[in-house]
DNA sequence: GCGCCTTGTGTGACCGGTCACATTCATGCC
DNA sequence: GGCATGAATGTGACCGGTCACACAAGGCGC
């Protein structure tokens, strides 16, 4: 162990080379694990290595090799659950990889902010992975110059704007289908929906499972209610819905629009799940300890990131070990916020 | 423009140097604003530069210059609205003074585990903004080796646990106390509390202010109720307390902790703020939204994690335009959680 | 005893920038 | 006119690795 006080710049190979005696180019190839290197001469090298302290410098890999074992994660926000558990699962497989992973807001959705965001983000070198659940992550996507490795996780499987590239994604389409019909099962005669914004201007794959769950049941088919991402989004769309007595069973694009339509609700004297039905999207983890709890589908967003990773891996190193398909079963969780219609409808 | 449809490397500035007629070293000079530069030479440069679609090489300035423009965030949480949000406010800082940011997540508070995530940041190159508000972060923050730059992002100003290095920190001690006397200040007896985790072995921030107000008000001090972070610990915490009929008025250590509490309250038939008062700490975005709204302190994460940032880019750049003092004053919000005791107390 | 392949190791160039120093030329001053 | 001075530019080494290739020694076939 290097006990010399003196804050000196970390050993290189060079160093570990005279303090092994042999050439540096041996020394690279003991840290790489070549085959030809006699076992008396690893050793000495491994023991120099130990008694230096030294480390691979990964700026010079990165500048010597190409390769730099990094990924950026491209995201319009990082505080919303989904979009923040998706860079948790990103990092968790980055780290088990032993890659680096760098981040960058889209703060803008205006083409020439995104396009500059992509840029910085290319200049890191390595791959991207960036989040298109929003107009500005589409846009990035789209943005992504050709011969860049990036992977998309993105609203809808097919043909996603960003060209021919991998992606991932959650079965939303499924998933709101059958959030659909748990609700209409329970007695409800139609589904009203609060939409999160729309990545593209194709109606997303929640509205369409909704839909296709409506058409399925014969339920006629509301106006879907545009919302934001946020609880105050919510609450709007809430407030307009609570003036229809018509009104029993609303599905929310997430979580926290179903929030605010719950307060909303509470607002305007409407009892849930008495008078009106709510249901959300993502099971955030404040969801069971709302009241009432809310009824929700669970998406493995986590398992998202790291499926997004791993498909990055597999494009950077040629080992290819591509997952067969990374999409996890979205799963309803049924709670206090869905029950039958009162009686009295 | 560059029109060669060839996915050829991207330009150095060799290639700028030829294309212009200069050396490179004259194109060096042209991308880091030298002075002595003819106008003329500077205007061919810079044209190459254009036609080529030149950028400079993030990774080859980071080795051959020594400063690589990034700073990591080592974090144990990513989706916790705290956490998530200090990150954003650093990104947001970074990406103004155009540096990279990466996070490493700090999965186990092992000493090992930590020191190696520790390590691997620093291989990163760069800055290191350290989020030491729980066990994890503080080992993490004291792993850190002394010579590397460093900024933490701590729960108590006074003598952090990393030794004598730069800090940000909310003033959570004076947020505790508003909270505690404004409770107080209703009516009620005393005010219990439901702790997070504390980062150390001495008492938090948070704990002091809100026992320094018990004292002040002369009210006796019941025994801290130790939470975890998330709703489920307040949840556990809630239940408690609620057995108990004595018990009007509590503070949570954040607003996670407060909603299981609310929740606990719920299921115990104890009405909020009729019976007991609640009041939470951070105004979580879904704080607002919740029935009963949740009395909160907002505190600006954000902020914090730009002063973060901005400390540590005076550190790197020996510009030094450290700032004054990055504490933002906390703001209590008052909502409906709160409330008088009931009269038959 | 020669050629040939394999194993183990070393040398020089290179990745794309920066840095320290050398060089050229115009200018100002005595 | 000679010389110091500074502006404008070029040259070579270097950051810390990798890569392509050279080269010596040992084993094997014939």
């Amino acid at each position: 162990m290097n006990v010399t006080g003196h804050t000196r710049r970390p050993a290189s190979i060079r160093d570990v080379a005279t303090a092994a005696g042999v050439s540096y180019q041996t020394v690279s190839r003991v840290i790489n694990g070549h085959p030809s290197v006699k076992p008396s001469t690893r050793e000495r090298v491994l023991a120099a290595i130990d008694e230096l302290g030294f480390r691979r410098n990964a700026t010079a890999l990165a500048l010597a090799s190409g390769r730099s074992r990094a990924v950026t994660v491209l995201t319009a926000n990082t505080t919303h659950y989904g979009y923040a558990s998706i860079l948790r699962g990103v990092e968790e497989a980055a780290r088990a990889a032993s890659y680096a992973v760098g981040i960058g807001v889209l703060e803008s959705a205006e083409q020439p902010a995104v396009a500059a965001e992509v840029q910085r983000a290319a200049d890191a070198g390595g791959g991207l992975i960036v989040i298109a659940y929003d107009p500005a992550g589409v846009r990035a996507l789209a943005a992504v110059p050709a011969e860049l490795p990036v992977v998309g996780v993105v609203e809808t499987p097919a043909s996603p704007p960003g060209g021919d590239r991998p992606w991932v994604w959650t079965d939303d389409r499924e998933a709101a289908h059958e959030a659909t019909r748990h609700l209409l099962s329970l007695g409800h005669e139609t589904v009203h929906y609060v939409a999160i914004p729309s990545s593209t201007r194709r109606t997303s794959a929640r509205t369409t499972g909704w839909r296709q769950a409506l058409k399925e049941a014969g339920a006629p088919e509301p106006r879907p209610v545009q919302g934001s991402w946020g609880p105050a989004g919510g609450h709007a769309a809430g407030r307009e819905l609570a003036k229809d007595p018509a009104v029993t069973a609303i599905l929310c694009g997430n979580d926290d629009l179903a929030l605010g339509v719950l307060r909303a609700l509470h607002e305007a004297g409407r009892s849930v799940p008495g008078e009106v039905s709510v249901a959300g999207f993502d099971d955030a983890p404040h969801s069971a300890y709302l009241t009432p709890s809310l009824t929700t589908v669970r998406l493995d967003f986590t398992g998202l990131g790291r499926a997004a990773f791993a498909l990055l891996h597999g494009v950077l190193e040629k080992s290819a070990q591509i997952a067969p398909h990374p999409v996890s079963v979205p799963e309803l969780v049924v709670r206090e916020s869905s029950g039958p219609p009162s009686a009295r409808g």
